[in-house]
DNA sequence: GGGCCGATGATATGATATAACACTTGAGCC
DNA sequence: GGCTCAAGTGTTATATCATATCATCGGCCC
């Protein structure tokens, strides 16, 4: 089992059950393309088939996850590295973040120009991401560091918890409950 | 090389050199061994032997690196799965921590009982890792989670960019530098 | 002693990521 | 067109990080 996956995938609940997700999509896309032209960088077809699986969620995936939604799903087989360079190239574009205590990779729904002052909430039932703002967050890791001097130029954040919907779901009639 | 080296190992300036590390180690033995106690854990021996290696700089180490580091000094030969196991219940005693972005691990020298509160900041140049406290951060991750429902239960910071003394080394005269 | 349990040993494998070099393609230039 | 160059991708191999599984050992309790 790959270490980022969970016990119950049933869980996951992002993918359309809860919003409406091909409108995420959509916009996400068409940001990338936006984002691509700007930076000088091309959408190609690999790079745009891999976004695609990594946005079909709000979940973080692992790049073999990837791998293997490209080989059942887009029938042409690509080698680990060409997956690699794919994601590489969409980080660049903003589109994709990282997610590292976890070795994977999610989409970016809430452009945040500047690698700067976002954090990640990552869900520990369900998996989803979701980036919150954090303006606060980049400038104290500053002034702390300042102290010392030590001259902070990039921070990440990441948040391990419970979901809206997850915290939901653990509360409700055992009844209720799916088998 | 392992993906945390550094290109230029002589960067490292925590061995000694700036600072009486033996006294960091000396106190860190002595917290570790409190803590193994208070928690109900054994210092055993290899335990130990995985705690000097990571305590031996303020860097961020590999555990293939200790692996190795334990092969040379100490001569016994340990499987890799001893060594993250030795790893595992020092981090839970809390005397080491896992540098997420890099798949690497570094003693606290700054006890912070809870694991809330504290970021780590690591020098691009030299590898050094300085834990700062950062009371706040916890609780606006907080905060900015429950403005969506999310429970947040735990978090980690990982700051980057150069520290004091490499700053300093960076503003050296040329004549002053090593070759 | 015998049962138990936490720690370690031993072996194998899984999971994540990159190196090196070849090939293709398209843009810019002449 | 033909040339060059750089970016992207393919192909193969390998490096790096981490865990599964079962055996064994040694202290501790009864
Ligand atoms: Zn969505
Ligand atoms: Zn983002
Ligand atoms: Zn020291
Ligand atoms: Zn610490």
């Amino acid at each position: 089992m790959r270490r980022h996956e969970l016990t119950n995938p049933a869980a996951a609940h992002t993918d359309g059950a809860s919003h409406d997700h091909a409108v995420c999509i959509d916009a996400l896309l068409d940001r990338a393309k936006h984002s691509f032209g700007e930076k000088g960088l091309k959408l190609t077809a690999l790079r745009l088939r891999v976004l695609e699986e990594i946005a079909a969620s709000h979940d973080a995936v692992g790049a073999y996850d990837v791998l293997e939604r490209l080989a059942a799903r887009s029938g042409g087989k690509v080698a680990p590295i060409s997956v690699y360079r794919a994601i590489e190239a969409l980080r660049e574009a903003g589109v994709v973040h990282r997610l590292e205590s976890r070795n994977a990779f999610f989409a970016c729904h809430a452009p945040h120009l500047g690698r700067h002052g976002h954090m990640a909430l990552v869900c520990d039932k369900c998996a989803e991401v979701v980036e919150v703002e954090a303006p606060d967050f980049h400038a104290s890791l500053q002034r702390a560091g300042r102290d010392r001097g030590f001259a902070v130029t990039s921070a990440i954040a990441e948040g391990f918890g419970v979901c809206e919907v997850c915290r939901a779901e653990a509360t409700k009639p055992a009844h209720e409950e799916q088998s």
